[in-house]
DNA sequence: ACGTTTGCTGAAAGCGCTTTCATCAGAAGA
DNA sequence: TCTTCTGATGAAAGCGCTTTCAGCAAACGT
């Protein structure tokens, strides 16, 4: 059974046609009559035949590949992005590889080259951060690259703002009578989005003649036991602030959780932001309130942004999609304000 | 720039070698003199040689990429086998190239056509239960192949035992005196892993002159809102199961929140018990009691498998990895048992 | 009736690499 | 000194497909 595939030319033997005939009736079946197409269908069916991907991309410089590197795939926020994006591709035929790099941008680099040298046919990228060398590597090898979450002005980019998204997490709690706001924000090297969602805050409070002074920053790793830590953290200080933001969902609801464990009410000895709006964060109690990012929808229109630009027609060069403060529960009036 | 990409001809040439030579500078340097070695090594660096992955697979019938076919990349248990798996092959110079078929079978035996088209060198699967169709196409193109979480005794397999999981979740709440126990699974239709478990809780409450008959049971699909209308449901019967299994922690955390909603206090009102071990489970309050599963164990080991397969080494038929009780907040002797 | 299109198919030249197989020094053995 | 290895390299034949470029009918125009 597995000694010898079937190649092409045994479909041309048996259907009595050239291989190129074959080829076509592939990839550019309305060149052929009705009757050859009829032939050549019937025969690949029978004799299973399935092309040699390799061998098409060689020699038509196609891969229908689409490479995506992300930081992670152990991310709710990514893992989403990546299955909309792939069920988007599989609909024209397109692949996904993916790749990640534990925010290190030499993996990144490395991750970049080795996507390059499969032959994808386009690249999605997260953030606009990297070394000097991907984007040479990247331009140098003028296939399309689409940029998500953060865009740099020079590539493609499908992007939220996340300075506004921080600002109006901000701006909430500022309008509900905080003064003292701490952050718990991702690591900021080499995390452009957290460094974004950051300032965004910041920009916040100092607009409202307040500040966030580093103290009330902390940087944790992104998982929810790094909220958790961020939270006991910034309730330790001296005067602990009366509201926190969590750079990514995922903190907040660690916040949550650490506040509870300490046998804190949220929201009524402590409100609580996040930035993301994971489905989770609707059904944790208190329901939490956040800045919803869509981003389903990021890898939706990155995958067809690739194609459009893989099909060389016109694309937006950057896309920038709306995020929303959604008001739930564990955020509210501070007591005496 | 991007006009005429180096190819190893070209280094041979800058090199003054024969392509021959540098082609074996890539592949097998330890049959070079350390002289030329260096010297081809120069020149590819120089020109910024990048090898042509679709020339390479079709000329040595390897491509160094592995396909992994998922239910779908949008959950916290696939995210995390993908990503340690894909961690692993990297460190090999492997890429990992994703399909998902959100439990259809159809779209399996598409994706497996599709990879197997694309030339992996090797496929991980999750489950055991497939189309005919789907095991024929995998056995005949003769490719590594490894299942996980479940096995069938004929590909390879890493796997945990689900109805074990089941088992030990309603063994822990039987032994708390609990004899009325509900259960929400996932959609069963083609989900052998929550089927397992079902029938594991199933068997244990049996083995203990119990029974889980089919009004204790809901379907519902694979989310945390799952859990939460699956718990709504149960609760609202007229004699309500004083604890819950969720067939996975997504939904025993929608049952936490579901009672906490109905301000029923888990566990006073109600024991829940969940089967995944998600970190998140550890820092839900109250922390949910759960069967742990090593989840980022199996992507790894399938990663392994599968590249000890391509090289022809000896691998276990099945690796079955152990599944455990892990008791947290969320689970309670029954009042007055 | 004859030159033109038009529609369909075939021949053949690669795509960029790997991999026998052959070659040829120089080292080793007799 | 002459053969026999051994180690390093090159020549060349593909890997399985796509894609010009031609060719050849049949249909068209005048």
């Amino acid at each position: 059974m597995s000694g010898g595939r079937v190649k092409l030319s045994d479909v041309a033997r048996d259907a009595g046609v050239s291989p190129a005939t074959v080829s076509r009736a592939i990839a550019q079946p309305e060149l052929l009559s009705a009757e050859t197409l009829a032939r050549v269908r019937a025969s690949a069916l029978r004799l299973g035949y399935l092309p040699d991907g390799a061998a098409r991309a060689l020699a038509s410089g196609r891969s229908m590949t689409i490479g995506a590197i992300v930081p992670t795939l152990d991310s709710a926020i990514f893992a989403r992005a990546l299955q909309s994006m792939q069920a988007t591709l599989a609909q024209s035929g397109y692949l996904l590889l993916v790749a990640s790099h534990e925010a290190s941008s030499a993996a990144e680099t490395q991750a970049v080259r080795a996507l390059l040298g499969r032959g994808v046919d386009g690249l999605m990228l997260v953030g606009a951060e990297r070394a000097p060398e991907t984007t040479a590597l990247l331009k140098a090898s003028g296939l399309p690259v689409v940029l998500t979450w953060c865009g740099d002005g020079h590539f493609t980019a499908v992007t939220i703002d996340n300075a506004l998204a921080g600002r109006l997490a901000a701006e909430h709690l500022i309008g509900l009578g905080h003064r003292r706001i701490g952050m718990i924000a991702g690591h900021l090297q080499f995390n452009d989005r957290q460094r974004a969602r950051l300032e965004g805050a910041r920009g916040a409070l100092s607009d409202a003649g307040l500040s966030l002074p580093d103290s009330l920053v902390v940087e944790q790793a992104l998982t929810l036991a790094g909220g958790r830590a961020g939270c006991a953290m910034l309730l330790e200080l001296d005067v602990p602030p009366t509201a926190l933001i969590g750079g990514i969902d995922l903190f907040a609801i660690g916040c949550l959780e650490e506040a509870h464990a300490r046998g804190m009410t949220v929201p009524d000895d402590l409100s609580v932001v996040g930035i993301d709006g994971l489905d989770m964060s609707a059904h944790v109690s208190p329901g939490l309130t956040t800045v919803h990012v869509p981003t389903g929808r990021i890898g939706n229109l990155a995958a067809q942004t690739l194609m459009a630009m893989i099909a060389r027609q016109p694309v937006d060069r950057e896309r920038l999609l709306p995020v929303e403060l959604v008001v739930r529960r564990s955020s509210q009036r501070l007591a005496g304000s």
